[in-house]
DNA sequence: GTCTATAAGAGGATAGAC
DNA sequence: GTCTATCCTCTTATAGAC
């Protein structure tokens, strides 16, 4: 893998595991296995532009998962508990470490780092438009989509805190039932080929 | 107001700003208004051990909002959509700064730091306990009494976060009627005078 | 109990050889 | 493009005067 990639990968795994603040640039550095030298080669802004392709990167990578997780169900409901599920078995199979340094980082730097938390604003903002997008190709109507990415992207925050704080998967299932609730009160079922529903948008 | 006491109150503001890591001896120091030898005089433990007062006081402070915001609202469902929203206007009211300092250091030091780590859990768990007592008291069963406070701590602390890097009050909005909704599908209405409902506890 | 001065080390960043 | 050595600042923590 190509140096600069291998830091990018190793701050964004810190930075989910400690954060910002706490990660250094020797320990970055020995973690990408490369000289700090190097670091400042391939980033002229330093740590922080370092931060900031990681926070990009992860971002990006993080909302694919959406579809990959809720294609399989017919039902969006049943598929965002089950989700819910899965990310709760992640956590507890690799420690409670956390999976989104996004998470971990923006209620660190929000006030300190303009740089940063604009990367996460942007990511963020990714994050719900593609989830919109993605809900209503699923057959909610827009402003149903919007406010259930939002429900789905609150709800997995939180429960990243406090399961990595607990140490329990109690938060994961919880959240994902609450949310998986919501949604299966919403009008509009999910579209059988052939079928138009009325409200929701182009497919 | 006593040295110690603007020390932990002190250090709690950093905290819920920018984090654990980032606040340094010096800065907490000056915001109490203290040198930095009382800091050690007052705390052997250091930055640690003011770090750990600091969470312990400002959680048990934070549970305490609970009945406050909710009691005044015959329906439960109602009073948590109201306070999600009340949370959100405080927050744009005070530029987005995190209101919750137990949320920002958990996800930085889970991995870190285990006595705070586990000061995060006792506080968290300290919050389950009286969230259920509190919901059980207004009608549901222990069981769903549970699941609403993981719901409600989960939606709020991922709401915190995600208004923070996006300085929006969306993510409050739509956690907020997502748990309005969640609560209001369960079975057990509100307790009139008088009534007895079966499952709930004491009183 | 309060405050000053300082110790001992780690932090991010840079220069320049290779 | 890689790596080493170093600069300077800032960190936590302590010692000891008042």
């Amino acid at each position: 893998m190509r140096t600069d990639q291998r830091i990018v990968l190793a701050m964004a795994e810190l930075m989910r595991r400690q954060g910002y603040a706490a990660t250094g640039i020797n320990q970055l550095a020995s973690a990408a296995g490369a000289p700090t030298g190097s670091l400042y080669h391939h980033f002229k802004g330093g740590k922080r532009e370092i931060a900031a392709a990681a926070l990009r990167q992860t971002g990006a990578a993080y909302i694919q998962l959406l579809p990959l997780l809720l294609d399989p169900y017919d039902d969006l409901a049943t598929g965002i508990e089950a989700a819910f599920a899965a990310a709760a078995t992640d956590m507890r199979n690799t420690g409670w470490a956390n999976m989104c340094p996004i998470g971990t980082v923006t209620g660190e730097v929000a006030d300190t780092e303009p740089l940063l938390r604009a990367v996460a604003a942007e990511v963020m903002t990714a994050w719900v438009d593609e989830g919109s997008r993605y809900f209503a190709d699923r057959g909610l109507s827009e402003s149903d989509a919007r406010s259930v990415t939002f429900a789905v992207l609150t709800a997995l925050e939180g429960a990243f805190l406090l399961a990595r704080g607990l140490r329990s998967d109690e938060p994961f299932l919880a959240a994902g039932r609450t949310v998986a609730m919501y949604v299966a009160s919403l009008p509009a079922s999910p579209p059988t080929p052939g079928s138009v529903v009325p409200g929701s948008r182009g497919a």
